[in-house]
DNA sequence: AAACAGGCCTAAA
DNA sequence: TTTAGGCCTGTT
């Protein structure tokens, strides 16, 4: 990977990194593309990206971009070397990555990661996209012109999202946040831990099952091992890897394969 | 109109 | 330990 520091922005070069796949690969939810470019608010900043014939420009200046993107667009981690330790002898793989290898994991905040993906449950990407911003201008601080940042711990847990269009969901988010706001799930915690304790300790809480507790391990806390296991993933395994088929034959990385074999299953949806 | 959307909870075997 | 139903809401 290569850095240069320009009146623009800052860019990224010679490395696995295409925008339009990271961003529409289901692992976010508050960025949005224009005519030349996505945006999104992360790090309760505004960010915006330009895919460049020779790579990306983030325009953000060099000191944001050194304290913060480089850390959350995950831009220390080499994804030829992760590739290289997947299965080498498994073609659909091989195709995935041929096709969307330059998705990036971000590397989210963990509380937004655990209500966005409780939020997802049983809906589609429109709805979800619409409720997290619902949320975030009702409990989030202002940080710009109609801009919102995710709503902090401290903000939710005594919240009313009646009205809200929720749903059954509303409780989830409300525990999820209370346990995070108590320390039980805070990232500090969570990430000190091995990735069965951690899963373990997600699904104690009431509306956090298996596919949502994975994703925030996956997104949140940076567990890349997890393997979410969703309605694509569960098509992908029966069709190609079978039913007793154990994640970890992908090895420590398995995430990050998973995100390969779910955008390439399922297309982009924006 | 019925089914579906990146599931989870509860009850029952 | 695994497996049906039911579920808020909105869209097709």
């Amino acid at each position: 990977m290569q850095i240069e520091y320009t009146r623009g922005g800052v860019l990224i070069k010679d490395a696995r990194f295409d925008i339009a796949q990271t961003f529409l690969c289901g692992q976010c939810f508050r960025f949005n593309r224009t005519s030349d470019g996505f945006g999104g608010i992360a790090q309760n900043r505004y960010v915006f990206l330009v895919q460049k014939d020779d790579g990306v420009l983030i325009e953000t200046s060099k000191d944001d971009f050194k304290n913060i993107w480089q850390k959350y667009f995950d831009l220390d981690t080499g994804y030829d070397e992760i590739i290289s330790t997947f299965p080498q002898d498994d073609a659909h793989l091989a195709e995935a990555i041929s096709h969307c290898g330059g998705i990036r994991i971000l590397r989210q905040d963990a509380f937004e990661a655990l209500i966005s993906f409780v939020i997802s449950q049983n809906n589609n990407i429109p709805r979800i996209k619409n409720l997290i911003e619902a949320l975030c201008r009702e409990y989030g601080k202002r940080i710009g012109d109609g801009a919102y940042a995710f709503p902090t711990p401290e903000a939710l847990v005594d919240a009313n999202l009646e009205g809200m269009h929720f749903g059954y969901r509303a409780p989830y988010i409300i525990s999820a946040a209370r346990d995070y706001y108590d320390g039980r799930l805070s990232f500090e915690r969570i990430s000190a831990m091995s990735y069965a304790d951690a899963k373990r300790e997600l699904l104690m809480t009431h509306g956090i099952g298996p596919k949502v507790a994975d994703c925030a391990l996956l997104f949140g806390y940076g567990f890349m091992q997890a393997f979410p296991v969703d309605t694509w993933i569960k098509k992908v395994m029966s069709e190609r890897y079978g039913k007793g088929f154990d994640p970890s034959y992908f090895g420590a990385y398995a995430g990050i394969a998973q995100q390969y074999l779910f955008y390439y299953e399922r297309g982009t949806r924006e």
